[in-house]
DNA sequence: ACCATAGATCAACTAAGATTGATAGGTCTT
DNA sequence: AAGACCTATCAATCTTAGTTGATCTATGGT
């Protein structure tokens, strides 16, 4: 089967904000050179498997894995049309990973007391 | 000598946006359990290395380890005061990150011709 | 029903990154 | 100047993640 059953742990929080774990998980699956690549190419609008493969000069099985890496990390959706597969950017995703930043940069400057 | 000539290529631009790179030198920094658990822990400000060693439990060379990683992929700054080191989060950087994110989910939802 | 094509998955291999324990470099105290 | 202490670094090991080529599943065309 493809593209029916979700393959595997695919947590994608429609909204609210990411505790560390998920905002890790985004971040590992983004800090990739390939899937960096994947997405900025999907950052200018959904893209056909077929089209992402010869865009960017990857063997099939290799932007499979990592598509699929970027999927369960909840960073794309996917819809199949006949024998093709689109992927797309879910920017909620990219949103959540901005808030969770933001959360990070509030307080960091306060000074330390003197230590020990 | 210590924390006088900065170690590696730590790149650390002060403003301005990042390329594709330089935010997954970033994301890739951030992307560690342990240097998560840091980056938390210095949100809230600044830290001593030996508060951040007993505060996460760790060995003094592993933290010594990540936070280098996170030195010089321009995330932190520090700080020597007599035999202490002290760490803070650079928030330029985590704002630069934002920023870049930003630009990923601008134009993503546009659907894809239909392909082949 | 059969073939061609798109994409997913798998197992073996390779490479990159993290951990560990030991050692070295500074800084303070006495 | 000697000892104690904090932090950084190094080399060896271990672990995790990515690559490759082959195979498998689904879909559409004839």
């Amino acid at each position: 089967m493809r593209a029916i059953t979700s393959p595997g742990a695919v947590f994608a929080p429609s909204s609210g904000s990411l505790d560390a774990d998920q905002a890790r998980a985004l971040l590992k699956a983004l800090a990739e050179p390939i899937r960096l690549q994947v997405i900025e190419a999907l950052g200018d609008g959904e893209r056909c498997v077929c089209e992402l493969t010869e865009q960017l000069g990857l063997a099939q099985s290799k932007l499979s894995f990592h598509l699929r890496v970027l999927k369960e990390a909840g960073l794309l959706a996917d819809r199949q049309s006949g024998r093709w597969v689109y992927y797309q950017l879910r920017p909620e995703a990219i949103e959540q990973l901005r808030g969770w930043l933001a959360g990070l940069a509030a307080h960091c400057t306060t000074p330390a007391d003197p230590c020990c």
